[in-house]
RNA sequence: GCGGAAAUAGCUCAGUUGGCAGAGCAUCAGUUUCCCAAACUGAAGGCCGCGGGUUCGAAUCCCGUUUUCCGCUCCA
């Protein structure tokens, strides 16, 4: 990586902060680590791309709806899921070799050196002291043991730890005497509440296969190392949908919303050159083929959304922890059979994209430094967001000339008639330049300015951000016009 | 989690034999100018990240800690 590009990641995370889009939480308390709020117009610009892909997802897809799942679940949807196994064992890091271990397959690997009855009582040591959670009682195991790391061939070990991906919380006021009896999940992923959902949508909005369940939500995942800004937070949004297809047709869907996802990104403004596939080699247990569409952040390509064909792994796994059936009769004709498809748990093709991430791409890519050659022959320099229109915090800035002669009083009656189209910003401080410049640097594209000559003919300045190119133009065609530039 | 670096006004930073906390820009009030950040006057803004220690005295030296960035590690 160019060491331009590492610092232009710091220009960009300094800019998203003096203009309020993201600051970090909770700052007059120092912070916490890897959590940031989003500011005026940070959340103005998350909520349009948000809204972006809601629309596109489902008003444009007749066979797509949407749902808004709670945050917490019932935790065996985290068993059935895998969640709860698969992530957390107790580890132990070497810190020599700087190599992690899982607890039980270190000692299980040293017991296979031992003999039959040696081994036996060592095994079955550490059964008892995993059962109790004794990580003390498991690394005095260790150490008594003399269990060396294979690596560095030393036994210089770390406290043991457990992790787990998934934050706890108490559910119900009440203490209970049983510690897990209360405890429930910050989701760690969006996908659980529309799998469990899937027949309650599929019949109240008589859905039929293929269709799709979209959804926008909060996810909270305790990352063991969580940086690089907004990229990887322990709290963070995702825009998911899960499409429901025909057994033996999800090669084919998989391979359409691989396309039609980057086609998305695409359809932003956002340069083509700057995406790429990422097709996972090695697969998660329930997933049948898998890719990302990776984005160039300033601090290399990185994941920016997932496209997953994950079989009928979860609707299964719901039925057998729940017992209730998530069929689905199929009443189109089988050509080979000349019957109906019948009953099936469907197969799923899974689209998620990480909005945070999202915004950080269109944030970066939008970021740039100017050298603007003057009259004189000296520069000058602006800072520009060029922010996709369709989606930029503010679309017009008004800005009188002057504070004198009228003219914020025109200024205000054409803010009046705009402000319920689309956001405008108003302002009549400071000299014209400044206020084009301050709207540069939030992304605004379109500012119009009253002058003298508006109370002679109706006119106002339109000034374009990217050109710097201004033109005179009707009041009364500025709300058509805005509305068409940011379409 | 390990290793490295950093933290002083909103931003960018200056501030060493340890001795009164500073500049530019930005902000706010007013004046002036007015079509691309650069005029004038005034004001506000700081437990020098936080906590200890050494010292007559600490932004400065020592220890700890938090946060951020970089490399490694991890990432269903």
């Amino acid at each position: 990586m160019a060491t331009n590009d590492n610092n232009k990641f710091q220009a960009v995370i300094a800019h998203a902060k003096e203009y309020g889009f993201v600051f970090p939480s909770s700052e007059i308390y120092d912070g916490l680590s890897a959590v940031y709020d989003y500011g005026p117009w940070g959340s103005e610009l998350k909520k349009n791309i948000r809204d972006y892909w809601w629309k596109s997802m489902t008003q444009l897809h007749e066979n797509i709806v949407g749902i808004d799942a709670a945050i917490f679940m019932h935790p065996t949807t985290w068993k059935a899921s895998g969640h709860v196994d698969n992530f957390s064992d107790p580890m132990i890091d070497n810190k020599d070799s700087k190599k992690r271990y899982r607890v039980d397959h270190l000692i299980e690997a040293h017991a296979e050196t031992l003999s039959g009855e040696a081994a036996a009582a060592l095994l079955a040591s550490m059964d008892r002291l995993l059962s109790v959670d004794d990580f003390a009682g498991l690394k005095k195991l260790i150490e008594d043991n003399k269990i060396k790391c294979a690596i560095s061939g030393t036994g210089n070990w770390t406290d043991i730890r457990q992790f787990n991906l998934m934050f706890k919380t108490e559910f119900g006021a009440v203490a209970s005497e049983n510690e897990g009896d209360n405890m429930v999940y910050l989701r760690p992923e969006t996908a659980q509440g529309i799998f469990v959902n899937f027949l309650n949508v599929q019949k109240t909005a008589r859905m039929k296969i293929p269709f799709g369940i979209a959804q926008t939500g909060k996810a909270f995942r305790n990352e063991i190392v969580a940086r690089q800004f907004i990229f990887r937070m322990r709290e963070f949004e995702q825009m998911e949908m899960q499409f429901f297809v025909r057994p033996g047709t999800e090669g084919e869907w998989y391979k359409y919303w691989k396309q039609a996802r980057l086609q998305w990104h695409l359809s932003l403004g956002m340069p083509a050159e700057k995406y790429r596939y990422h097709d996972h080699v090695k697969l998660a247990h329930y997933a049948k083929e898998a890719c990302d569409i990776e984005f160039e952040f300033p601090i290399g390509f990185k994941e920016v959304e997932g496209i997953h064909s994950r079989s009928d792994y979860d609707l299964s796994q719901h039925q057998l922890y729940s017992k209730k059936k998530l069929q689905y009769y199929d009443n189109d004709i089988d050509e080979a059979t000349g019957k109906p498809y019948g009953n099936y748990v469907p197969y799923v093709v899974e689209t998620s994209i990480g909005l945070d991430r999202m915004f950080l791409s269109v944030l970066s890519h939008a970021y740039e430094e100017e050298t603007i050659p003057r009259e004189d022959g000296s520069s000058d320099s602006r800072t520009v967001l060029r922010i996709p229109a369709k989606i930029a915090p503010v679309k017009l800035a008004i800005l009188p000339l002057t504070k004198k002669d009228g003219l914020p009083e025109i200024a205000r009656d054409i803010m009046r008639s705009c402000q319920d189209e689309f956001y405008c910003f108003y302002e009549e401080k400071d000299t014209i330049g400044k206020r084009y410049r301050r709207m540069d640097a939030i992304g605004t594209p379109l500012c119009i300015t009253v002058d003298h000559q508006t109370k002679e003919d109706n006119t106002v300045t339109i000034r374009y951000r990217d050109t710097m190119t201004q033109e005179r133009l009707p009041i009364d065609k500025v709300v058509a016009l805005v509305k068409e530039k940011i379409r």
